[in-house]
DNA sequence: TATGAATGAGTCTTCATTCAT
DNA sequence: AATGAATGAAGACTCATTCAT
């Protein structure tokens, strides 16, 4: 019995922890199956906890996503670590970061759209998130262009954007192998040949 | 659709043709107001008729909005025919051609979401007015790719669908003046410098 | 309870006026037991419908009352005219009419604070219900006025007021025989003895 | 749970009081803020306690209420004091006595219901308060009817219920300045005018 | 005793679609 | 053909109260 009583360090209780880890991980499950649109109350109908509990824990659907996608934002982060210590050079680094940041968009179908949802108000947890990886993004961008790897007037923010709005559509191409690796490519170097702009 | 005459006057239903276009009037009207995600009911109410009666002239919303893209459709032709009239050259028609497309899409707010859908399961009767444009798309982008203009590799498909992913990522960015260019401009040149790839 | 209910499993499709004021026999003996705070959905629950039903056919809880209320209305009409009819003056017409005002707020147990909420915003379907009944209050009010019955400066509204008010506080007066009539004479009089203003 | 009822004098822990009079204190704001029907819960967190605690210490809203009512219950008696001191005929001390309930009455935006729904049923808590007050009435209005001040045959209660009616009623009439001393008024004189009974 | 997590019935409301009239 | 009433599942969210810690 470590648990020292009085009113030391309010840590959170053990049943509640285990209970928000629990609704985690069935939202993951559900929202894998239905798409980020699915009901709350059926995740918490399928958590066997009542919606109450799961408003407890996540006020708010964003929230609730938010939550799910801290995970993987670690998971990111350290990407992007391991990105910058093993990429040759700034725009390898970037291309590397772009393909990070699209398995991330990707973690639940239908993700990009509360994204961008919450790029337009920024009152969302969601934003935060969006924001930082916004930042790091530019980042990367800048690298890439004082190394020469990117093109100048490229903003961080539109290549986010871009990833987000390929992630999107690619929702629709499923049917077509080619069109994930063809998607990539547009964006990276979009439809006009070189010779155009020389 | 077998017409079923009853009494003398076999007329061609000239009130339904008049309820079906006075339909189309209303959702316009009403789309373009709150987004291609309003209630059909409301347009019915506001057409004056009975949900039923925009039932059986519409199945479903993507019928509706199909008939809608109808009328634009016309318009977008007529464009695309104006660009092959006009262009000095394929890469300016393309180039073109996406700007006519990118106001397509725009016509409602929300509308690239069933464009995308459509596309998915073809099924729908969006799917054949997107199937038509991304065939327009790419003789434009096989033209301008004989010319040089265009990178080889690139197909018709996926330029149409950077166009509609664009155009959805467009929703959030209002806020920010410079998105829209930057985004066309990203789909066109990519993030990439040419440089990179000489 | 002769529940006329169709066959079970398919509910033969009722006229809708015939829904209509099935439900509003339903609301009426629901309201009259539980008070008019009840839940909506337990009275279409109880009335065989949907609740999309009864959403249609009263789009909130005030347009339900307010119909509920239409019935008695009538008879409030009605009772106005005999009063006019057969009062031998204008103030034993006035304390008929108020007598009359008390029944029909006593219709239902709770139903002076819609009545109280829809005088304070007029958007309420009760509002125009009550600003009718004040006027006539009103009318009551100057003709026994000008006969001498009426104290000067007695405005309709406010006797209204009061009576809504008496109607009130009598819900919490049921055990004691003698506050109705002791309301209603406080009403009339007030508590100073006529003396004290001479 | 075995009662502890040998050795008495148990003082409930200083932490306890501390805590009953600090929520009694945040209850009393939030109440003042947002009427009476606002959330527990809200007060609670508002006080820094659990739910819980609140709920321990008030087994329900009417026991707060009750609590809440008895701080100014001082004040109302000390007013009562007062007034048998200062006025000079005691149908002047049975109107400040009102005024000084309707004070009191109107501490709070929604008080009167639960008053009145305390009346109904005896068990509340704030059943006794009133009774307490509708006493101390009915004392007033005796000494003002023996002076010749108060109409003979009106009781204490029926006084006190006619003050909470128009408390409850003015909540309504807010809009209208001259209500609030018309129906003072209107209670004191009635509508009847003087002649009408002589 | 204090805490605050959990409960879960309950609130109102919407809407695509069906089907009796 | 047209109508529009009916459906009823589903939605998000609340909150007084209980109970495990």
């Amino acid at each position: 019995m470590p648990e020292r009583t009085g009113p030391p360090g309010r840590r959170p209780r053990a049943d509640a922890q285990r209970n928000r880890s629990h609704i985690l991980d069935v939202a993951e499950g559900y929202f894998a199956e239905h798409g980020i649109a699915g009901s709350l109350d059926a995740i918490a109908r399928r958590a066997g906890v009542g919606p109450g509990t799961l408003y407890r824990h996540f006020p708010n659907r964003d929230a609730l996503l938010a939550a799910l996608l801290e995970a993987r934002n670690a998971e990111l982060v350290s990407r992007r670590d391991r990105i910058h210590d093993e990429a040759a050079d700034a725009t390898e680094a970037l291309e590397r970061w772009l393909e990070a940041l699209g398995d991330w968009v990707a973690a639940f179908d239908g993700l990009p759209e509360p994204l961008r949802a919450a790029l337009r108000e920024e009152s969302s947890p969601l934003a935060l998130t969006c924001e930082g990886f916004i930042t790091t993004t530019d980042d990367f961008v800048r690298a890439a262009r004082d190394e020469g790897g990117a093109r100048p007037g490229v903003r961080g923010r539109d290549v986010f954007l871009g990833v987000l709005a390929m992630a999107w559509v690619r929702g629709a191409a499923m049917a077509d192998d080619q069109a994930p690796p063809a998607l990539d490519a547009l964006l990276r170097t979009g439809w006009a040949a070189p010779a155009d702009e020389a």
